[in-house]
DNA sequence: CTGTTAGCGCATTCAG
DNA sequence: CTGAATGCGCTAACAG
């Protein structure tokens, strides 16, 4: 099956008697030999099964990698089922296709970037990484960096204001000022504990994401003078059901119970929203709930979930594109309030 | 920001006075320097920035790469959103990551795998690509291929008895010699319309998956002595809402209308399901429908969606598994069948 | 245990 | 337009 010798520049050069660099010419700058010669060769080429310069010995000699790698929040493993991180990297994979660029999926819990840095042009980041390692290390990678809902104080990102936007849905969930708030928090704390978040002022002064949607819900309970009780702010450190709902059944659970829940995800919300049908609650009479994020379940769930639409997938083409582009600069994308069942 | 040199196994060994093959060695090979030398080195490097050996360079030199490029059946952009394709994925992440292996994303409607294929150790192909070229270029690849519910007659492969499967599922649909049976393929034929398939006997003779299902629910058809009438099987492109609706519509509008629905993936039955509802059907009492794949969506929709289970992460282990393992034979897995609403 | 040498496969000078 | 020479950054074999 495998009859054919394993060619290279150098050998098939010699097979066709001219010089390496002719090849080498003939596949990378056409303006460097004749028409016809060119041709020949690549016919020849073709015809013993050459199929080109090798792309890793191109690429080390060139320092051009024609990939990228996309470094995710968390595992790979993780992020490929969730919805939020799937629209964006659908977004990065349609621009890197139009491009011819690769797509390496790297995972924010890795221990460090050096075991693909020197394959890849430079990384589009989604989300801080899980390891903090990674984020100093990304900080003096001397390769393109696009950062996306976070930043590192260097080269180019994109986001959206999420302070604004946790306003506006707050203002929205939060009806008169004796509403009962509660706050589940996403990544709120550095540690990966599912409890209350018992000191406010200590959460992470870093402008986090999470940081800026809790200022955005602070600031409207504020000016809708709702005042938070104690124990209303949780941290939930991933954005998945099975965490969520450890989370959503304690809170829905504590007496009193808070009537409106200000969700940092999507998915916070919906797994809060089906315990408390589970436990014969009813929206919006019994309890509100608003989420963040827009995925698709929201839209067709019953009654349907009021929350901040991202546009997840335009951040992804936006990230890719300023990727290509080279750009260095911030870049704050809009977003859309949606209402649903609970306002 | 930058202001460190950039430093080379060359330049670095130069600078410790020491030869390159030592620094190498240092990094690479601990056996062949004293514990104490090894760790003076690796410390001066950490000390001037060094963070070892260039991977591109060491590639090159060993031929290895630890990155496997994982082929999907379509654009990438697409497959991010397919949730069996995710879940395989995530099986495939997993085991990956564990053995510290890269993960490049290939789409199956790329030109030619020679724009990766010098950068990876091997493949992993989920489903037949779109594109045929690749499969014949996948065929003549020097290096570890590991295809997944196709075959490409070479190294390992994984898949389920898809012709059992689509048996079982449609013998439990079919209640009686009058039903009336329409069945809604995928990828039947060899082109993108969304149509009849006129000549049963002229779809691709190859062992396809679409295939093998045929067989498997023509036969049950003929257990149940249930004839199937004209223009009752359909072919639909791909696994989306938005081709499925197409047929669905089509195939709803019929007269006579069917009664059973055999499809071919769960996506297509629950489109199609979901039609039938706006039409006013009910389920199962006018029309009964399955499914094939298993996704979490079916369990959760009203009424559930009676389907073969196809445990697609476990199939992503294996095939990852039998990726590091240079396995090099065939793996039929299990599947399940799950009951629904319609039988 | 250490250093020297010869490539991995290629692209780019620079003479001719 | 062509061909010889140099090096991208590294490792493996060998010699000391």
């Amino acid at each position: 099956m495998f009859e054919e010798k394993k060619w290279t520049l150098k050998s098939i050069a010699e097979k066709l008697g001219v010089s390496n660099a002719t090849v080498s010419n003939a596949f990378n700058r056409p303006d460097q030999l004749s028409e016809k010669r060119r041709k020949d060769i690549l016919a020849a080429c073709a015809e013993l099964g050459y199929s080109g310069p090798n792309k890793a010995a191109q690429s080390l000699r060139k320092g051009k990698f024609d990939t990228v790698a996309l470094v995710l929040s968390d595992s790979v493993e993780y992020m490929v089922s969730d919805p939020v991180a799937s629209h964006f990297m659908k977004g990065v994979a349609s621009v890197l296709a139009r491009e011819k660029i690769n797509l390496l999926l790297f995972s924010g819990s890795a221990e460090h970037v050096n075991s693909v840095v020197d394959f890849v042009d430079g990384f589009i980041c989604y989300g801080r990484p899980r390891n903090p390692l990674l984020v100093e290390q990304l900080k003096q990678v001397r390769k393109k960096v696009v950062t996306v809902d976070f930043d590192i104080q260097r080269n180019a990102s994109v986001g959206i204001d999420n302070q604004s936007a946790a306003h506006e849905i707050a203002q929205l969930a939060i009806q008169s000022s004796d509403d009962d708030v509660a706050i589940m928090g996403l990544r709120l704390l550095d540690h990966n504990a599912i409890c209350y978040v018992e000191d406010l002022d200590s959460v992470v002064t870093e402008a986090s994401v999470a940081h800026q949607r809790l200022k955005g819900y602070l600031s409207a309970l504020s000016f809708k003078d709702v005042t938070l009780k104690k124990q209303r702010v949780w941290n939930i450190p991933e954005s998945r059901s099975e965490c969520a709902s450890i989370a959503a059944k304690q809170a829905l659970n504590a007496t009193p119970r808070a009537n409106v829940f200000l969700c940092m995800s999507d998915i916070i919300a919906l797994t809060l929203m089906n315990e408390a049908t589970k436990m014969g609650l009813k929206i919006p009479s019994d309890i509100r709930v608003v989420g963040f994020d827009g995925i698709d379940e929201g839209v067709r769930c019953n009654p349907p979930l009021a929350t901040v639409h991202q546009f997840s997938e335009q951040k992804g083409i936006k990230a890719a594109q300023m990727f290509v582009d080279g750009a260095n600069h911030e870049e704050t994308l809009p977003y859309g309030i949606r209402e649903g069942g609970s306002c």
